[in-house]
DNA sequence: ATTTGTCATGTAAACGTTTACATTTATCAA
DNA sequence: TTGATAAATGTAAACGTTTACATGACAAAT
């Protein structure tokens, strides 16, 4: 690779000048930046990235990091492309660290991405309390949380409204006579579930029904665990009229457990998930669920970073997106 | 963030002896590499990656760059968990790019992975003379290729034998008595569509049913893309009695536009798509699929990548795995 | 006592940039 | 002519590492 001193040579200037010519620093004449601009096209000459971001954090050539929690989920492949639409747009690279809920994982990328001198970090934490992130928002550097929030600290956060949307859910089970719902939820140390969780409850106190707690289930987010936590619902001696499940893989997963039994839906059991999909259209049957804006929050965390970059200062945001319950046919009446 | 010089400072030790310490360099004193540690430990120092980049490109902190076609598809997620997989295991960080089909920002993100000096590339061409990697493998820099090939160039290549794949689909198809069969295909400059194509081609052969160029539909490779398609496809006059199509998302699209018109599948039409999904059991109804082992496939292009960054002289090597028709319920015999 | 060798450590150059500061040259006012 | 000012360019330090080479201390061999 050819670098400023073998454009410099070729030019016959100085390496400062061939750095001004490429960054567009007034201070050179116009011959002289047409003379370099030359050789820079001969030489196929392309900055060196990495020795411009060991020399100044400010210059115009960033690094984003995004952490997220599970590629395999659509809702997150919708955030990156997201975040990545808005970075290609502004002319930054972006680094990817999926920690699959491993909380190891995520302190490596963590630590990784800083000694990779990231400008700025879009991650969805672990849990509220995460001291990783914590230390670098106490660092300065910039970040902005995304679909989680942090309790112990103020930071930038993207998020939705998770209780509300959980209500609404559960609303809407209750107001068509259901009484038993089964909640298939993801880990409570996700601040996500709690939210939900939160939401499932008070639907229920709204509609007078009382919390059975033998009703809720908590393990992974991953597509086994909805498949193996509805296997279990189903075995129950008095099997729920519906469940909510609490994430697009979780929903997943249950709906197999279903059709391995072959259970009708929605005659047999009605089901409602967190997370819709383009083709929830297409499952069987079309399913009944609470989208989130996933694209819209990945653009809009991105957003959110830059300016932090730009305004270090400037005061932490809290925006919280709406979700909408999208009516299909995975539920029905029953008596 | 703390440097080698504080370190140094701090166990008042010069930066060399730090640094060799940090590299498990042998030829130091027990006492020092003690003094060191603690020092590391007291001050939180972690190794600056760009610094380290920067100055040598055989040291351990490796950067993997992966450029990927469509994050979307979730087959590509699974190359990417599966890249990922390797990658975490052996330390190092994984850049990723993701194209979306888009030739000028693949090039964009080959330009940016280059000057960001990465240790190796694993990318999905987007077509078979893509010039922009022909370079990086002319330059000697480690590349794999994944799910594609490339023509002009000796390569190292994990992929799929997607012409058996696709001749095994419109083999099972005929064999139930389907004579018109549809193909949604991807754009014909992606090397994988080319090669289905052919399966497709040799299976009508094999049953001596005329190849009708009526049937093939090629654009993108989204789900808008298989939507509108199949939308055209059910208008047909003499509406084919199956459909093949070429990947995940046309599939879902493609089912989209089926259940839109309220056609029974497969009494009305059969369909089976190339590339099968963890739910596809729960679509509406269980799809019939080719299954390709994309975890493993990009599992095996981390490991190549691997073994030509240790060896970059070594033999070229054309991996080529199987791929698996599942046979669920989306296909039927007709007469 | 001198030489040789080994081991531990230090010194300084290098990676490819950016940038504060210094230098050169030209222009113009007095 | 001199000095001041401005414009264009060059010089060199810095970013945080790695590493070839130099140095120094000490023990063993002569």
């Amino acid at each position: 690779m050819s670098n400023l001193k073998a454009v410099a040579e070729h030019s016959k200037v100085s390496i400062a000048t061939v750095s001004r010519v490429i960054n567009n620093d007034p201070k050179v004449s116009r011959e002289t930046v047409l003379k370099v601009q030359a050789s820079i096209a001969a030489l196929e000459y392309k900055p060196n990235r990495v020795a411009q971001r060991l020399r100044s954090s400010n210059s115009k050539t960033k690094l984003l990091g995004l952490i997220i929690p599970d590629i395999q989920n659509p809702f997150f492949v919708d955030v990156v492309r997201g975040v990545e639409d808005y970075a290609y747009q502004n002319n930054f690279a972006v680094m990817i660290g999926n920690f699959g809920q491993d909380e190891k994982k995520e302190k490596l990328y963590l630590d990784i991405f800083q000694s990779e001198n990231i400008d700025g970090l879009i991650v969805a934490p672990i849990h509220g309390k995460d001291k990783g992130i914590e230390n670098l928002v106490k660092k300065n550097i910039p970040v902005v949380c995304i679909d989680r929030g942090l309790t112990e600290i103020d930071v930038d956060v993207v998020k939705v409204d998770n209780e509300l949307g959980a209500f609404n859910a559960i609303d809407h089970l209750l107001n068509m006579g259901h009484k038993r719902i089964a909640f298939i939820s993801g880990n409570f140390k996700i601040p996500t579930y709690i939210e939900r969780m939160s939401g499932y409850k008070k639907a229920l106190e709204k509609h007078g029904v009382p919390f059975d707690e033998s009703l809720v289930f908590a393990r992974n987010t991953d597509y086994k665990s909805g498949f193996e936590i509805a296997q279990k619902i189903l075995e129950l001696e008095q099997r729920p009229t519906a469940i909510f499940s609490g994430n697009n893989l979780l929903t997943l997963g249950a709906l197999e457990a279903i059709h391995a039994e072959n259970i009708k839906i929605p005659e047999e059991i009605s089901i409602i998930g967190f997370d819709d999909m383009p083709w929830s259209i297409s499952l069987n049957p079309p399913l009944t669920a609470v989208r989130q804006p996933g694209f819209d929050m990945g653009r809009k965390a991105a957003e959110m970073l830059y300016e932090r970059i730009a305004n270090p200062g400037k005061k932490k945001e809290n925006v919280i997106l709406k979700t909408e319950l999208m009516l299909r046919k995975s539920t029905t009446r029953i008596e």
